[in-house]
RNA sequence: GGAGGGGUUCCCGAGCGGUCAAAGGGAACAGACUGUAAAUCUGUCGCCACUGGCUUCGAAGGUUCGAAUCCUUCCCCCUCCA
């Protein structure tokens, strides 16, 4: 267990670490508690939150003992950190609603650690407290001075802090206060962005405590081209199957930049370094067998290794020639329907190939809507019944995103 | 509380009475080229019943033939003074 520091800088995780020696020593000596906070301010974690989540997944498979927080309390207060605008406040309802579907996400990394595995809602230590108390016993360990002069709020005195934002960081650092009195947690890793609000924490517990607990962040990952990790035209890439299908997930990472598989490779998948090294001596369009890898690895972590294998199946059917894609998303319609005359135009966005009817007209203007063989011309084409075969025909929208329309009645 | 500046389409950012669904850049999407990559080029990039209509420029009213642009009130932000 002593050499997953090693690992984890090795395979990228690591931006800043407060003491790498102190923790590398603490790490060696038996099994730590850790945390890692996890907002719920969606009803589920995107990409972007796997650097994390894989870091957790590490460290307990290391043997030691993760803590998982989702910040339903601090998600009332909303964090600023590397944000330039107050962040919409959520309801109360929204908050609990969402950190019950994150939750499921997140057990599935921390499966390595058992019973050791906690995760934890903020909430519970947050709600009850006393604002009063909390000031005198909190709240006093905090100059106002040196919050002020932290790179994560610069750039929010220039455009706006409230004060409610400006309390985040004594809540995290109580968390972390919390978190080692009760679990005697002793290491919280976060984003790089987190850095200043981690080392409150550990700033706290130190004066409380006389302890020495650690941080350690990540760095805040883009692609190669700039972008956040994740995003597509259709939104973010979503951990969840309902809004985004494993099929939809998987062929994000079929199509990530060259240069970013590598780095992908070691940072979101298991695979061993040594595998991973191989793949890096790839180049041009072989480069594919490690997105391929890279595709099925990640999909495999987050939806099983069932829906990995059918991702997988309907991406080579679809785009390696071959089969129909049995294994496509579907969109069904009705045979009476289609008698009707349906409009491929309006199919396009019920199956949400196209997001507006405006788009899916757009799409077909430019060319790059077929239907099976046939390529779609005009706006007001339909679908002719004889195209839909038995077994369902694939309609694309572009060269990569492709629906099984199939008869359901 | 006082004085000044500001809130524009996903983001940045022009516009400051008609020629504005709104310049330019970024992101994104489609086509070509490729390797389901990048770069490049071309096109697109509010919505719909799409050669037309409708809704956008913090919110609500008003002036005007006509407003993102002018006026009023309100909300929010910034700077300086309290």
């Amino acid at each position: 267990m002593s050499d997953v520091l090693h690992t984890l800088r090795e395979r990228g995780f690591v931006q800043q670490v407060s003491d790498e020696s102190g923790l590398a020593a603490l790490l060696g000596k038996g099994p730590v508690s850790y945390y890692c906070g996890f907002d719920p301010t969606a009803s589920s974690l995107h990409v972007g939150s796997m650097i994390p989540l894989m870091a957790l997944a590490h460290l307990a498979h290391a043997g030691h003992h993760p803590i998982a927080v989702l910040g339903g309390g601090t998600a009332m207060v909303g964090d600023p950190s590397g944000r330039t605008e107050l962040r919409q406040m959520l309801t109360v309802e929204a908050i609990s609603d969402n950190c019950d579907q994150i939750e499921p996400q997140v057990r599935r990394f921390l499966g390595a650690a058992g019973e050791h595995a906690l995760v934890l809602d903020n909430a519970e230590w947050l709600v009850p407290l006393n604002y009063l108390e909390f000031l005198r016993e909190i709240g006093r360990h905090f100059s106002v001075n040196r919050m002020l002069a932290a790179e994560a709020y610069r750039l929010r005195l220039e455009k706006g802090l409230s004060f409610i934002e400006f309390n985040y960081q004594l809540l995290q650092a109580y968390d972390y206060l919390v978190l080692h009195r009760r679990y005697g947690c002793m290491l919280q890793i976060g984003g790089d962005d987190q850095w200043g609000n981690i080392l409150a924490g550990t700033d706290l517990v130190r004066r409380l405590h006389q302890t020495e607990t650690y941080a350690l962040t990540f760095p805040l990952i883009t692609t190669a081209s700039g972008a956040k990790m994740g995003k597509t035209a259709a939104g973010a890439v979503w951990l969840s199957a309902e809004r985004t299908s494993p099929f939809d997930f998987y062929q994000y990472f079929v199509n990530v930049d060259d240069r970013d598989v590598i780095r992908f490779l070691k940072l979101l998948t298991f695979l061993q370094l040594d595998q991973i090294a191989r793949y890096a001596d790839l180049q041009g369009a072989d480069l594919r067998a490690a997105k391929q890898a890279l595709a099925y690895a990640v999909t495999e972590t987050v939806h099983g290794r069932s829906a990995a294998d059918k991702a997988q199946l309907a991406a080579q059917a679809a785009f390696a020639g071959g089969g129909t894609g049995d294994l496509v998303p579907t969109y069904s319609v009705t045979s009476a329907a289609l008698s009707d005359g349906l409009k491929i135009v309006d199919v396009l966005h019920a199956a949400g190939l196209a997001g507006s009817k405006s788009i899916a007209r757009r799409l077909i203007e430019q060319g790059g809507v077929r239907l099976g063989e046939r390529k779609v011309t005009s706006v007001d084409d339909l679908i002719r019944p004889a195209e839909i075969a038995a077994d369902g025909t694939l309609l694309h929208a572009g060269k990569k995103h492709l629906r099984r329309i199939v008869i359901g009645d």
